[in-house]
DNA sequence: TTACCATATGAATATCATTATCAAAAAAGG
DNA sequence: CCTTTTTTGATAATGATATTCATATGGTAA
């Protein structure tokens, strides 16, 4: 898979557009809603709320909130988007075109910080290798009570 | 919450009941049930794979799925389970009196290492403490393939 | 023990996010 | 254009989990 990182949108859609046609699929003007909606607005949607912002963006196009997983599912599949699941709370996605990162969530009020840290990747992979495993992926997710939400609490 | 960690299945018991009491609660031959079955199988269970080796080892009760997933979150809040969410696979749960630890999980055959690596814990305090968070839990799972795995790949 | 009453239970039903179905619409390629 | 294939939105289906409710059971105090 192709590293996507810092593409313009341009670009993103070059590579999107190959995408499809190597797989016989077609360039839709949904889609392109869709993946244009996740670039200029690069936040965590789940899918209905990435439904409800494309359809407020194109309110000329008809969008339907099935065509809205199928789409996400087709780009992550391709590495265009990236998800975290979030428990209970479900799925959120976001633009891949950023390098890798990963989240620090806040129990109060759902904010997300991105970080990243090489010395833990290190030893991830140190720790998989150790076990016997190849590493393919990983997940990490820090929760915590961020600054605002501690004042609010204190008070 | 209490530490929990390397009870025997007795002390397990009456910390329990402790909880069910402060409560207002009852202890019941089904929570005990589901409670022992964890204890005496520290693997990690889906509720319908525990429900299922529940009525398997206590074919005297009456046991219903509802009072599974009850049970189990009952626990859980009161940190006797704790579970990991393994995205579209669902969520399980094993019992809490082990040491803390995170998952290493084959993407292939599902087999889950458990690992412990304390500096990966000082990091994500490091982490949480530059955003002005304070840390309250946090989710680690590496996906790979395993040893075994690896093997039936190449053949 | 017994009697009382609050809580727990199982079966059935509801919920809710996600997925599948299907007839109509739109894209791709000549 | 025309043909073929894929895509779409509306709708129904799915599946895991939660809720409802009538009955059963545990805790407690006489
Ligand atoms: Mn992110
Ligand atoms: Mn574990
Ligand atoms: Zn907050
Ligand atoms: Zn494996």
């Amino acid at each position: 898979m192709k590293n996507l990182e810092m593409l313009t949108y341009d670009e993103l859609l070059v590579e999107f557009k190959n995408i499809l046609k190597a797989d016989g699929l077609k360039f839709t003007s949904q889609r392109e809603a869709i993946l244009s909606t996740l670039y200029e607005n690069p936040q965590h949607f789940t899918s209905e709320n990435l439904y409800m912002l494309v359809k407020q963006k194109h309110p000329e196009l008809s969008v339907g909130i099935a065509t809205v997983y199928r789409t996400l599912a087709l780009l992550e599949e391709n590495g265009l988007v990236s998800s975290i699941s979030l428990g209970i709370q479900g799925k959120k996605f976001e633009i891949a075109n950023k390098p890798h990162h990963d989240h620090l969530i806040c129990e109060s009020c759902g904010k997300i910080v991105e970080f990243e840290n090489e010395k833990i990747e290190d030893l991830q992979h140190q720790i998989a290798k150790e076990n016997g495993f190849v590493l393919t992926d990983h997940l990490m997710q820090l929760y915590g009570i961020c600054t605002e939400c501690q004042k609010n609490q204190s008070k």
